[in-house]
DNA sequence: GGGTGATGATTGACGCGTCAATCATGCCCC
DNA sequence: GGGGCATGATTGACGCGTCAATCATCACCC
């Protein structure tokens, strides 16, 4: 009966690909992270942080809007704030409203540091990735890691 | 001149593609993980290392070629290393041949915590990854994901 | 108005990864 | 045989991520 081959386990050539996949989004994650970091001090998650402090309204957030907007877990938030609160990139204040809520915002340092480092990231991320690839390929992996979100249960982008 | 193209910066499309596929890469990573975790209490490092020193001949290796044959940094394996033999399951030796070098081995219980890990990781392998696509999707990443290793100077697997 | 539970956020412990520094041993060559 | 450098490996400091515990405040409701 067939069917058990929907049960087996991964085949050497798919468990291949699987590696070949992990390792090389693992490098490029790392790749770029060294990048950043020496080009413009900034790791992927003070730029991610950066970039939705930056496009909302006000250029504020409260903790849990920003942790909820970029995906994050509440306390990976709490602690990486806390580092770019030591570095003096972002400040967080109390929120009127409600005592228990923290208002987190870029300071000034935080902004220009911001600026600075966008244009770096962002050639890198072209180097690095985009340039790899014509425009049909970048349109499969779209498709492919669509197909690969949807398997997971994870939210697509729109 | 079209040629200002080349070095243009990421349109916000290429720029989504690039961030869903990262995220993705990455909450396929702590996915696994995690699952790996629960059910065997092994880490996807731990499995890494024991699958090479299983498949080594004699079932030991030196440290750098353990270091080598992963495409580990030194310094992260021997992070990894001195985890790992604090909770039994590896063990250094002195290497009579170079006082220098360390030989690295299973313990039995090393050796019967990773058969006991391996089926239980290769079906999340096979639930996370592989069962999200049909053949023709996993050739498609296959070639894509060796463009990208060829772009970064990544050793393809052969 | 005072208990009770939900909510916003932080903390501490610990695994993991990188980088730079360190240490011991081996090797070479004068 | 001893100075100098290469090599094998470890260490320490620090950033990052997760999990579980904690803390303060708020909301409800009797």
């Amino acid at each position: 009966m067939t069917r058990t081959a929907h049960r087996a386990l991964p085949t050497k050539e798919e468990l291949r690909i699987w590696r070949d996949y992990v390792e090389t989004a693992d490098a490029l994650r790392s790749l770029l992270g060294g990048r950043m970091q020496s080009e413009s001090g900034l790791s992927s998650g003070d730029y991610s942080v950066m970039l939705a402090l930056s496009e909302a309204r006000g250029r504020h957030l409260r903790s849990s809007e920003l942790a909820e907007h970029m995906g994050w877990e509440r306390s990976r938030l709490s602690h990486h704030l806390g580092r770019m609160e030591k570095r003096g990139l972002i400040r967080r204040d109390a929120f009127a409203d409600d005592s228990r809520g923290a208002v987190v915002s870029l300071t000034d340092a935080g902004a220009s540091a911001f600026r600075a480092g966008s244009v770096p990231h962002l050639r890198a991320v072209r180097e690095v990735f985009i340039d790899a690839f014509d425009t049909d390929d970048l349109a499969r992996i779209d498709v492919l890691t669509a197909r690969l979100r949807e398997h997971l249960g994870l939210e697509s982008r729109g």
